[in-house]
DNA sequence: CCTTGACCTCAAGTAAGGTTGAGGTTCTAG
DNA sequence: CTAGAACCTCAACCTTACTTGAGGTCAAGG
């Protein structure tokens, strides 16, 4: 164990061993605001052990497709400084499950849209639902990309 | 109608018209080898109808959250030049589906883990499936990132 | 004490997926 | 036939999510 010795701090190098990150991606979150290490005397990083668990949760929210800013959003919800409770991580992960039941109910829709097209033969027809996004093709500005506009429902606001 | 006037062919602005992309997108997408345009006598581009769908496809799989690459995997199986017939565009949905399904499986399984994690509070214990990488940290490389390591059934080779 | 590994900062590079702009050509309607 | 919209190429730029490298400091064991 090269765990920094005589307190409950982690160094960056432990922190990496520990999340299966690289050290260069933790100084990267860290500017992402993601963690904010204290400094010992010679300014080098030290982590709390819920650092772990803070990085981990980086991780798993970014295996389900939230971006970043996305997840520093969740984690805002997080005290800052002092380790997270049980309830602090229940009410966090209460939250982002909400929002990941949502994008797996919206990718589940969009199959079986394309189930349907598939079905009805609509994959080369120009009325199907899904392929054909003339009827609200009135759109203007940069980057169109609404072949599937998401229902309202579906509209995703980590931060909120 | 701005259509290209005489024959079935389309101009890039129409595309772009007709799928609600960019003009720009769309020669993007000509560098990575997702449509192939002829070109007329003055050099410019000229789209066959069946390219709608192609970039439709192109659309709709990257909602599904697919790159660029695995997507111009799953074209390589529609003819080049000529009009894909429903079969062909039935064959390429049918193993596009097979793959979103393992997507759509893994996202819930991932999130039903979570869900365990959550009711037994081992958010804040080191010993969760989810949080914890440690069993397979001896791992090395560039960019580690295996928190959760898709079971071998979840590999997904689009091209294959 | 001194070496060596771990750490520090800052700048630049990478890959994906495009957009933007300059400078020039082609089409098409009137 | 001519204006202006639409098109062309090529290079540069943007964002996200990091990595790499240069040049220098810190810390722990022998």
């Amino acid at each position: 164990m090269a765990r920094t010795r005589g307190n409950d701090l982690l160094s960056i190098g432990d922190l990496a061993r520990r999340t299966g990150l690289s050290v260069s991606a933790i100084r990267f979150y860290e500017t992402k605001g993601l963690v904010t290490p204290a400094r010992n005397a010679g300014g080098q990083r030290r982590f709390l052990r819920s650092d772990i668990r803070r990085l981990s949760f980086v991780l798993i929210a970014q295996e389900f497709g939230f971006t970043i800013a996305e997840i520093a959003g969740y984690l805002k919800s997080l005290p800052e400084g002092r380790t997270p409770t049980k309830r602090d991580w229940t009410r966090i992960s209460q939250t982002f499950r909400g929002h990941l039941d949502r994008k797996i109910t919206t990718l589940r829709r969009l199959r079986d849209r394309l189930d349907g097209c598939i079905g009805c033969g609509c994959l080369s027809l120009e009325s199907c639902a899904l392929y054909n996004p003339e009827d609200r093709a009135g759109h203007s500005g940069t980057g169109p990309r609404f072949v599937i506009a998401p229902s309202p429902s579906d509209t995703e606001e980590p931060g909120r």
